[in-house]
DNA sequence: AACACGTGGAC
DNA sequence: TGTCCAAGTGT
């Protein structure tokens, strides 16, 4: 390597040959870049979700849509429900369509700047794919990286305005040659020992140069400016069955949960619940709850067998619901109306 | 710059 | 139960 075994990345890099994690997307350190399109394909995943969470649909994904071709000629529809449950829906959505871009031009682009052009892909992805499945020197910045680099300079001022500053010295120790393996190295010394909270410093090759460290108190990086309270919304969900079929509408292709199969709502504004405006027997199958990232919902489920269904939809048979691919809140409004 | 955008696990 | 927060991007 060209870093010295006493730098900082000389020894993050000498870390990571002994304590790579063993991750579903990577390669060992040392063996060929992984193919590029399971490296874009992890990374979309893994935007703002759990290595955990992501596992169980990296693999659905990659046994179903093997190549970027395979996905670019996927149906829209079975996408969005593979990706269901997963979360921020307009990632499967730029999936389908920077797949399509991508099998169009005949491959991935290989330089940070070409990759930044397809849908979905900022400049966190496509440092990270230049990097890792490239070969190329990147800035790859993440979640982990800022909590590292915060405290490894113990920068004070708060994120988020505070970024560039980080990306700043995130490039000032990023080395010339396996750039991939450092920005790895980084992520894995974030996830399993400069944690949120009580970092293991006795474990940390870097904690000598650790400016946080030496302070006394490395927790209290990175700092992070105060959130906002969360309001709480009201609406309803209509189940309406019919000859062990459910109405299922499909949401609009932008906003919240777009373009994913849905049970019918009231549009959640905050008076809540027009179900005594629509005709029909209904009834009151209960309420669930569910936190989305800028509000919390309470959710009123009605259900009746008698009610027509409103607008464009589908019937679904119950006993397949699964393969619907409903977002977890009206995963949970079903089994509400189900136990009822 | 600030906000919209999901979900589940850890504590 | 509540709070934090995780391999961010688009507008």
């Amino acid at each position: 390597m060209s870093a010295s075994e006493d730098s900082i990345p000389g020894r993050l890099l000498d870390w990571y040959d002994r304590h790579a994690r063993a991750l579903p997307w990577r390669s060992p350190p040392g063996s060929p870049a992984p193919d590029p399109y399971r490296v874009w394909l992890s990374e979309v995943m893994l935007q703002q979700t759990t290595t955990a969470a992501v596992a169980p649909y990296y693999a659905r994904f990659l046994e179903r849509w093997p190549t970027v071709d395979a996905l670019a000629a996927a149906d829209d529809a079975e996408v969005m429900a593979a990706w269901a449950g997963l979360g921020y829906y307009s990632r499967a959505r730029n999936l389908i369509a920077a797949a399509r871009a991508v099998a169009a031009r005949g491959g991935f682009p290989d330089s940070e700047g070409e990759l930044r052009a397809l849908p979905g892909v900022g400049i966190y992805i496509a440092a990270a794919v230049a990097a890792i499945a490239f070969g190329r020197r990147a800035v790859v910045v993440d979640a982990n990286v800022e909590r590292v680099v915060s405290r490894l300079f113990a920068i004070s001022a708060p994120l988020p305005g505070v970024r560039g500053e980080i990306r700043r010295w995130t490039d000032a120790i990023t080395p010339a040659s396996r750039a991939g393996d450092f920005a790895q190295a980084m992520m894995d010394l974030g996830a399993t020992i400069c944690t949120p909270r009580d970092p293991r410093c006795l474990l940390c090759p870097i904690s000598g140069d650790c400016a946080a460290r030496e302070e006394g108190e490395p927790a209290r990086y990175p700092v992070r400016a105060a959130k906002k309270a969360k309001p709480l919304r009201r609406g309803t969900a209509f189940w309406v069955e019919r000859n062990g079929a459910v109405w299922l509408v499909r949401r609009p292709g932008a906003g919240l949960l777009g373009g994913m199969r849905a049970l019918p709502d009231d549009g959640w504004s905050a008076r809540g619940d027009g179900a005594g405006e629509r005709p029909g027997d209904w009834r009151d199958a209960g309420v669930v709850r569910h936190g989305f990232t800028h509000f919390e919902l309470e959710l009123a489920v009605r259900a009746s067998r008698s009610a027509e269904p409103v607008g464009p939809g589908e019937w679904w048979p119950v006993s397949d619901l699964e393969a619907a691919g409903l977002p977890t809140v009206f995963a949970k409004a079903a089994v509400r109306a189900l136990a009822d």
